[in-house]
DNA sequence: CTGAAAGCGCTTACAG
DNA sequence: CTGAAAGCGCTTACAG
């Protein structure tokens, strides 16, 4: 269970340390021990300075403070954090990092949490629920101050975990029916119900739906979920269907194009789950020949750069990532602080963005 | 200096536990000690279980494997890092995390320094020195194993503090002249000298540059320089230029477009340091009328999503982000474990891609 | 193969 | 306003 083999950690400075200040310590470790001898005080009062500087006499104050950035002092975090037994890390698994889809999202937790002087770690389960479970019980090691999950399809295991460790844990980009804690996201099944009914409206009939089918992707299922029953509603019977396992690629999205108009020639529209797909089968219509919408209407999820871009753009449904990101930051925040009293589920919507496409 | 206003940490655990599993010990902190009462051993021989199985009496082993799993113990990395003086903590700090630029890059490090057992935190510094110094200063109180860094544009304090950390540090996506340590990356100079070069070989001139001109960022310097070079070699004066500061957007695209034309109508391509800026400025030219590459010619640099999805498709600069994250990745590893023998520098290179716009 | 002692670098809780 | 003591949950370095 060792994690990896240890080696010597510390290596030798750079050979040119020209450009090194000169006050700094030319060597050792500088703790607060050596920051205490230097400005005649006790440790005690050096970790005073930083957490609470106004308890401090202000001549003391300054001494430390010089003594501090004289000696380049980084206090211990992991000292400080067992000590306190209070952590600022807040891991927040996503299923890609490689994608747009949530990298806005991405980037706005990271910065909203950062300000608010909490440490993210990110980690990628690359749609694999065993992934997940793996980063989340060695995230759980460091002790932190809240879990931000995305989806709802984690396994029993990971569920037992995150309630065992009383820490607020957030679920996103989805409306679990049996959340773990608290909710910042949007429903996929009304996303995909939408979208399907408002093609309805525009006229378009049969109606196919292609998608990413990752094993127990409760995300996923929940978009062919609304697919299947908006298209029930609208007379018809949801065949016109084409999974593609794991990749979401452009390539992936043509191959369901394809797959579709094989075995269904009569498609008239295809509501993909991913922007992604989408834009690979808009592509792929125009290496076939077809015409969009005319021939084919196309319309995607997500709203991501790509879809603005393509000729015709597309037809999308525009997920507000950053707005997810600033809130679940903010969940974390007032949850782990003591005063949050909003809403256990926020919901923060989508918007249907009619472009060309359909 | 407190980073946030301490609050009651630990919250009670949500009201459901029904799906707990029962074997789970239902209150308190389970830690080694917990576990070798259970197991009837010392925590010494729980911790040695954790590391070295091998040297357990296997019925040992089975009686404190069995305590841990029910009793769902995760060890306390902060605890285990501080004692062992070895934290598989990396920082790696990003300009932004939003674009796709560096979303490859970022998916490929995580996921190879997870499973190399190291414990990736990305920090984002909005391409802002200061802000990289804060986060890297926030991040070397974790004790880390390693830094990467994007970028050759660190502060002197970041650069005094990388060198007397005594860790291996890494320069990414640059080919500093000075390097803090090792590197992995690509020449941002040769790569707009190279683009530019073959512009002309394919019979543009008048070729101008656009760019996002952050304060002191040495990737765009570089790719200015390089553009300049070529076309003061071409026989040209490096006039048509347009910096863009800060915002990293299709419409920044679009502006910079429309003022390099405004200056210079006789502009007969023009080479964007991004393509973000290169397809905004693609889709500019379709609003205004504009036929391109006859009327002008346009090229980027990255080969992101976008590139090959615009229409006409994007000729532009392949950097290889994934490889970029792999050998970072590995240099991290064999630098920790002190078996690194490769170059100090590794060169990645780049491609150029032609498409339709050039 | 197993354990008792000391310590990692901080913070907490108390004295003064 | 400052300090001495105890402890956070592990690992190291030694004994046996």
């Amino acid at each position: 269970m060792s994690l990896r083999s240890q080696g010597s950690k510390r290596r030798a400075a750079p050979e040119s340390s020209a450009q090194t200040s000169p006050t700094f310590q030319q060597d050792g470790k500088v703790g607060m021990k050596e920051i205490a001898e230097r400005a005649k005080v006790t440790k005690m009062t050096v970790s005073r300075a930083l957490r609470t500087p106004d308890k401090v006499a202000p001549e003391t104050l300054r001494r430390i403070t010089a003594a501090m950035e004289e000696m380049g002092f980084v206090p211990n975090s992991l000292a400080g954090s067992l000590s306190a037994r209070n952590s600022p890390i807040v891991p927040v698994i996503v299923p890609t990092m490689a994608n747009s889809i949530f990298s806005d999202f991405i980037e706005e937790v990271s910065l909203t949490l950062d300000r608010a002087g909490f440490t993210p770690i990110f980690g990628c389960s690359n749609f694999d629920n065993e992934y997940e479970e793996r980063l989340l019980i060695k995230y759980l090691g460091w002790q932190p101050s809240a879990i931000i999950l995305t989806g709802a399809s984690q396994t029993p295991r990971t569920r037992d975990f995150c309630q065992r460790s009383g820490l607020p844990v957030i679920q996103t980009w989805c409306l679990p029916e049996h959340p773990l804690g608290r909710v910042v996201g949007f429903s996929n099944y009304d996303m995909l119900y939408q979208i399907t009914k408002a093609l309805q409206g525009w006229g378009y009939r049969n109606i196919g739906f292609g998608f990413l089918n990752t094993p127990n992707n409760d995300r996923s299922r929940q978009r062919r979920l609304g697919w299947e029953v908006a298209v029930r509603e609208g007379g018809d019977e949801p065949l016109h269907t084409r999974a593609q396992g794991g990749e979401l690629s452009l390539e992936a999205g043509a191959d369901i194009l394809r797959g579709i108009l094989g075995r269904h020639p009569d498609t008239k529209a295809i509501a993909f789950g991913s922007d992604v797909h989408a834009v690979g089968a808009v592509l792929e219509c125009k290496r076939l020949g077809l015409r969009i919408p005319d021939d084919i209407a196309i319309t995607g999820c997500g709203d991501m750069g790509l879809s603005s871009v393509v000729s015709p753009t597309l037809t999308t449904v525009r997920i507000p990532g950053r707005t997810i990101g600033r809130e679940c930051a903010t969940m974390v925040n007032l949850s782990v602080v003591g005063t949050y009293a909003g809403p256990s589920t926020v919901n923060v919507g989508f918007e249907i963005v009619r472009r060309e496409s359909a």
